[in-house]
DNA sequence: AGAAAAACTGACAACGATGTCAATTGTTTC
DNA sequence: GAAACAATTGACATCGTTGTCAGTTTTTCT
């Protein structure tokens, strides 16, 4: 790691300008100043965090302190994942990235590194889209930080972990569902393409339908990027189709609650003139009418396992399990009936 | 602060023993470990994380990587407060505690101490119901770090903000929407009693009724507990009422959308037959049928201003505004009219 | 009983920044 | 032109822990 007596080095200045220049502090030249942001800029140099703390009793931190809302996918994993890590004596932070950063590999670097050497985190937990990007992953994986990644997705890097269900499964089982109760005209609307769980879902869908004899018709499969909206205009284009489905499975239940506005919007009744079906069994699905028939995922428990893997690495840092491919832990999924779901109308 | 060596010292044994106590390294006799857990219990002590990563280049802390999900009241109050925190240099964590802990005063103490010295944080906010907690609030103050305060409430401590909208003006404004579309018989379901939410939208309630020269009428006012189900509950209390209400107006969005659930159930619709109005305008309000007509708070700018604020204080951490009493940072509200409300049926 | 090994304990350096204070340089004043 | 003063710069101590290593005591083995 670079310290900041190496940028003192490079800029040719003592340690103690360095110091004042990060910290905005007075009595430096306006040509020493830039020599020091130079170099900082050139070795990427980045503060220690708990040397700097240490040292002024200041943490550059606030707190917000909140009672954990398990809702959606990202707190209730976090909710687990804060449980395992107090047992363990760990802390856990929630680190917010945009999108446009991950999806920018310029970006994306700069802002790992930057996030990787200020924080020095002991592990981190990767949840989608952001454990299906195989650039953001070799990054920390080349930091040497130890990474539990949430989610279905593909990626076979050394010694992590994936956490998931296993999506195809469940969402045949969904699918198959509809098929027992007489549908045989089934719109799916399609998530965000680089979520892995978005071709997992489908794959389920078509191995489902082909089973039963049944070809994909590629009209009744709508794109969608897991929204509400997203989901109710999907919803719209398939309810205003001539030979319209008589269900509906959405990759998400976000866009299912779509897909039932819209047929409300149309007057269509749910589920006696179609059936729908959601993914996730979120906050929303029991909460709307008529509630949605879903496939609920352990997330709390996706949290747990993942703590207690970084618990384990960061453990035996030294061992020599160095070469293991990062292998997949499969939990078990629920598949939740409610009255979204029901025979397929004549 | 209490140190290590202040430990070591009252436990008549070296610093380093301590330190293999409490990081149950072994070569240390069962007796002398006692003794340094006796000293560390009596003396209350901490270890402090930036002096222990430091040394051990360990942080003890794992990172969860995800965007910002602006859905529920914490995350969307969390994005602003990131932003701005980001903005001035300063990382935002967001720490849980139960509500359990927030009930029992000795362990709310307990919890507090450990918290405060472990994290040092430079500033804390806080959102309902701890907010709400004048001994919650008393400890931090005694600890010296400042508090920004989210959502209403009555504490007049020294020298930190209350941000909040006009809870009772709003929920007066949504009441006098009902009224000015026929209402005169309006239900209200309250929420938490400890939140100071509760009683300031049911002035607001109280306040319209009686201008427009309408009795509160007890019958209908019922409890709640800020949750679907109690929201579901008490709606169908009001819905079996012989002479049964024509609106309902629920203190927060997920016990309205219960209520529309509790209409459903009965087959009564809404808006034709009942009215619903919520207050949040939370995740939920737009994604149900029919969408929720209801207040939104600026959830983003209190994050924002509770950063700023805290930013301020950090900065002039000498200065001598000791002995301001803290003050309300007032926001505008908006009231978001959609479809489930409506003129009162005859 | 004596030697070797193991277990226990503590003195001291080190982590990477910032705070204090002294040294140096530049500027103004008479 | 010398003295007084202000601005700039750096040397060194320090924050509170853990790592290294050496010293001391206890246990084990022949």
């Amino acid at each position: 790691m670079v310290r900041m007596i190496d940028v003192a080095n490079h800029a040719g200045v003592s340690l103690k300008t360095v110091s004042r220049v990060l910290n905005n502090e007075p009595h430096v030249q306006e040509a020493l100043r830039n020599k020091v942001h130079e170099s900082v800029k050139e070795l990427g140099y980045v503060p220690s965090a708990s040397a700097r703390s240490l040292r002024s009793s200041r943490t550059y931190t606030f707190h917000l302190i909140s009672r954990s809302v398990e809702g959606n996918f990202v707190n209730t994993v976090q909710s687990g994942a804060l449980r395992a890590s107090q047992k363990y004596g760990y802390n856990l932070v929630v680190s917010l990235m945009t999108l446009d950063t991950l999806n920018d590999p310029t970006e994306l670097k700069t802002w790992s590194q930057n996030f990787l050497s200020q924080k020095r985190p002991d592990g981190i937990i990767l949840v989608p889209p952001y454990s299906d990007s195989p650039i953001f992953n070799d990054i920390i994986n080349d930091a040497g930080i130890p990474i539990s990644r949430i989610g279905p997705n593909e990626i076979k890097d050394m010694n992590n972990v994936n956490i998931t269900i296993d999506d195809s499964v469940a969402a045949k089982e969904a699918t198959n569902h509809l098929l027992s109760l007489g549908h045989r005209r089934i719109g799916f609307i399609r998530g965000y393409e680089d979520h892995g769980a978005t071709h997992k879902r489908f794959k389920g869908y078509s191995d489902a339908l082909q089973e039963a004899g049944i070809k994909v018709d590629p009209s009744l499969v709508k794109p969608g990027i897991f929204s509400f909206e997203s989901g109710m205009n999907s919803g719209l284009q398939l309810l205003a189709m001539e030979n319209r489905p008589t269900a509906v499975f959405a990759a998400n239940d976000d866009m299912a609650a779509g897909v039932i506005v819209a047929a409300y919007r149309n007057n269509i009744k749910v589920p006696e003139e179609i059936s729908v079906i959601g993914f996730d069994d979120s906050e929303l699905a029991a909460r709307i009418w008529p509630t949605l028939s879903t496939i609920r995922q352990p997330l709390i428990k996706y949290g747990e396992q993942a703590v207690e893997y970084l618990v384990n690495r960061a453990g035996n840092k030294s061992k020599n399990d160095n070469d293991k491919p990062s292998w997949t832990d499969l939990l078990d999924y629920e598949f939740i009936l409610r009255e979204s779901t029901g025979p397929a109308a004549k």
